[in-house]
DNA sequence: TCCCGTATTTGATCTTGATCAAAGCAAGAT
DNA sequence: ATCTTGCTTTGATCAAGATCAAATACGGGA
């Protein structure tokens, strides 16, 4: 499917996302050729389950467009969403024989992945790349606990709002200190699909998202294309510390 | 402090527990001895602060006894735990240079502790040592998760029977399939801490508490002594899938 | 363009857990 | 033995968000 290895810039990340998190902030030209020759894309439509908690996974690898969401479901339907795969994150656990959790396309995505055994023995034979590895996961493990304190003790208005801020930053890539003024950006979620995200049914999601629109704080363009007037007043919705910590 | 390196084997492991957990499942006896060598024992008393969200990090290590708690707080006092770390777990992050929550003793804790930039130096040369670590926070970040999962769509009973459960293997370590009868440990928690683990206030914490009593799942002596009569029983109230998964 | 099915909004009411307020209890200090 | 003091339990009330039930808007196909 590939063609013949070749030798890797960093500026060939852009192609797969994998190579930028995962690899290439300390790669190796060779270890970029392994990897290239692994890789295979899939996609999947929209609501389609990616795989099932429990099934055997076979690979690892990494979103390289759309939107997919790790979730739980309880015996009586209740769902809660647990992680949000935006492109350039991490899909899959290297050492591990199952799924922890159902993966679903919540938009149209595609996926870079590699056979999980040979990504191992590069994970087992460079240490780099696991270093990397436990650094995302880290990173990872940091958005979990902050999506602990937004589900058990922020109310359905600052849920909302630390949503949207979390996106707009994500999606428009700001810098962190920069008092940005107008940000805009997509919903990849339904209201029922944020509800799940937030521990919420999608009627408070609708109401909120229609009282911060009241409240002049986001504008709307249809459903899901969200206008962030003034990002630091949307901010002070969020509960979340407002000044950047510190000045060391 | 220590006394001169020498070669330990697997039966050595006892001693600090990051030896087994980190280290030992895949260890080296050099290793080891060089593990040996770095090593500081600390101790704080209940309440204590080991540190604080933003501070400098200068070691890693793991606990060998009482339990501390990572956990966050809202400048209006709002407060979520979002990690327990009993004995064996770890703490601090390679490759970081703050805290990203506070840390505090619930009780009496003893840590064993590494300088960080030693044991840093260990991962990067030791790819066994980063796979495990890696494995590691896999486990955490699947616990955080489930904790999502109870945070974000658990009612009061549910999560109040699901800490305990969770307690009460950890504690016990009794084995998963097993049909355990009666099962017997000390909360190492408060009413409010409780409360600021599992979303709620100290009020329904006690109310729960209570009505698990009154329903008799549980029995107590005195108000931190737990006895389940019956753990299976306990189990059908967590809203958990109680069978353990497809039979493979 | 109209129709249909789905997603979303809005409204009315109910429930769970939060909040406010007192007691009760146990361990250590005087 | 009595008084603290801090934890815990219990009670009364309240409010945020869930639930139940319609209406409305939207996108895509005939």
């Amino acid at each position: 499917m590939n063609t013949a290895p070749k030798t890797l810039s960093h500026s060939d990340c852009g192609d797969c996302p994998i190579r930028y998190r995962a690899v290439c902030s300390r790669c190796e030209p060779d270890e970029l050729a392994v990897l290239d020759q692994l890789k295979t894309y899939k996609t999947y439509e929209a609501g389609q389950m990616i795989c099932w908690a429990g099934d055997q996974l076979q690979f690892v690898g990494s979103v390289v467009d759309g939107v997919a969401a790790l979730s739980q479901t309880m015996e009586d339907g209740r769902r809660q969403m647990v992680g949000l795969l935006l492109p350039s994150d991490f899909v899959g656990r290297p050492g591990r024989e199952t799924a922890p959790f159902d993966v679903i396309a919540a938009t149209d995505v595609t996926l870079c992945m590699f056979r999980k055994a040979p990504f191992e023995e590069l994970i087992n034979s460079t240490p780099s790349i696991a270093t990397r590895l436990l650094e995302m996961t880290l990173d990872e493990l940091d958005a979990a606990r902050e999506w602990m304190l937004l589900l058990g003790r922020k109310t359905a208005r600052e849920k909302i709002a630390s949503f949207l801020a979390i996106l707009a930053r994500r999606e428009t890539a700001l810098s962190a200190g920069q008092t940005m003024g107008k940000v805009e950006f997509t919903l990849p979620l339904s209201r029922e699909a944020m509800a799940d995200y937030l521990g919420l049914t999608l009627e408070t999601v609708s109401r909120q998202v229609s009282a911060l629109k009241r409240a002049g704080l986001i504008e709307l363009q249809g459903k899901r294309r969200i206008i962030i007037p003034d990002f630091a007043s949307l901010l002070n919705e969020t509960g979340d510390d407002t000044d950047g910590g510190m000045p060391a």
